[in-house]
DNA sequence: TATATTTTGTGATTTGTTTCACATCAAATC
DNA sequence: GATTTGATGTGAAACAAATCACAAAATATA
């Protein structure tokens, strides 16, 4: 019960992401090891960096060999649940949904959406690879496939009463793609992707970036984007 | 010139969008001034941060009497160039960016997707409110409609080089979908959207979570999940 | 007009994260 | 097998962000 009181901050999390698809890229290429400040090369990090981190998740290398690329990915997937699969749903099948149910790098990471839903009956006729489900039958499913992390793409005004009903079917983790802060008991994660937020940024920091032309250390302008 | 080497750390830039989508709903639901610990009670901050962040911004209130509404919203307006309009392109119409296409609430805030492209003939022929056109016409358009920001919403294997494409045209920012760390020169801003590490850090703490069953203070593993 | 109250704004302090620096070890070389 | 080399791993130091605490100001009240 020790290390489960460590919390892990999101920006290692998001690192840890990054070191991981270089490391499958790597190895698709061949390559069998790899030291702190290959990784920290490919992912503009510090090796520096790349070490804390492996060690704030007690990966360990070899002094002097570096890393082995498949022993980092096996211990990587074990941190993060991969040997399990993960049902996933889905709830609104609209523009953002259907792209979203469509999208195959979901699967290839062991995250299965096993159902979709929709309150508009002429969705749920939608010709896909996954049903789509009336919401009456959210519970069932839920139930059945045993699932707890679901994608929310449902209209703004409509997503606190969704999460609320998905949160008492018991789900425990939201992606929500609606401008909204949703009001959620405490045990439950909410990641929010708000996607205007995220172009707006960008506007934000291209325009000061415009106006400080000239300014030798532009990266600190924006040194957060960075993953 | 002297404020503008003043960086502003994404973190607080992303609460200033709390913040504002907060402002608008009282706004329109006929509220008129706030408190700090209003708009703290709000999104789940500390009412501290807000004052905080609201000076880093040189956003002022008055003593006792809080903050008007419409001079910080206005206030807010200024700091994001959001007078002025900001035109974007949107590479890559398959699925994810026909659902992008689609998305209102961009025009609402005065960021207009002036044009799409795609290479694949087919999807030129889309029928949308936007045109899709071939990738020949994008440095045309860039130019004619002075964009400097892009959302790339093409396949992995091609989108370093449809972003040097990009930068080559004058593009100072981008959106990118793909999950790859695009190698950009140093006064171009990527923001990296990778939906699956989204996904996937949502899995990674409910299983933290449940298994950190009955932990006291839960919200330490997921703190930075907030926003 | 004086006093009490309430909220802002911001240095000071605490807390958290990254970088630095170096001991430690494993391999390569002599 | 001794010595050099080159990497890891991790406390210590430096830096950054959030919280605290309180003076200052504006309003309400007496
Ligand atoms: N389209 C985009 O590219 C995009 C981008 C970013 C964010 N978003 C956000 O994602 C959400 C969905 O966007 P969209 O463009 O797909 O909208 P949409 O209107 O195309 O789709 C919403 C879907 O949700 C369904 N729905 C509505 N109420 C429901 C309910 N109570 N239960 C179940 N289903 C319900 C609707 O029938 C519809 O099919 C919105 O909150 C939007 O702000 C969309
Ligand atoms: N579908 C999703 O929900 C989703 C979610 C997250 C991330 N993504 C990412 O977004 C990107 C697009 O995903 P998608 O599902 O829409 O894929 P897609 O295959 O449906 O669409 C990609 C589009 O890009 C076009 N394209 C390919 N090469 C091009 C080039 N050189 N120039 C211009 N256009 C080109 C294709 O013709 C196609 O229309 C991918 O990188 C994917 O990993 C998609």
């Amino acid at each position: 019960m020790k290390q489960i009181t460590k919390y892990i901050v999101k920006n290692s999390l998001k690192r840890i992401f990054l070191y991981r698809a270089c490391l499958v890229r790597l190895k698709m290429m061949g390559v069998e090891k790899v030291f702190s400040y290959t990784l920290a090369n490919e992912t503009g990090v510090t090796s520096d960096q790349v070490r804390k981190d492996f060690s704030e998740f007690n990966i360990k290398g070899n002094k002097r060999g570096g890393y082995d690329i498949n022993c980092l990915l096996e211990k990587m997937e074990t941190i993060f649940h991969r040997n399990k699969d993960h049902n996933i749903v889905l709830i609104g099948m609209g523009n953002l949904g259907l792209a979203l149910s469509k999208y195959s790098k979901f699967v290839q990471r062991n995250m299965n959406i096993v159902a979709t839903f929709d309150i508009d009956p002429f969705k749920q006729k939608i010709r896909s690879d996954l049903p789509v489900y009336s919401m009456s039958r959210l519970k069932e499913i839920i139930d059945r496939f045993r699932v707890k992390v679901a994608i929310l793409a449902v209209p703004e005004i409509s997503a606190q009463q969704v999460a609320d009903e998905l949160i008492r079917y018991g789900i425990k983790g939201i992606v929500n793609f609606a401008p909204v802060l949703l009001k959620v008991p405490s045990d439950v994660i909410i990641n929010n992707v708000n996607l205007c937020d995220e172009l707006e940024s960008v506007i934000y920091y291209v325009h000061n970036l415009i106006k400080a032309d000239g300014l030798k250390n532009i990266e600190l302008l924006y040194r957060d984007m960075k993953y």
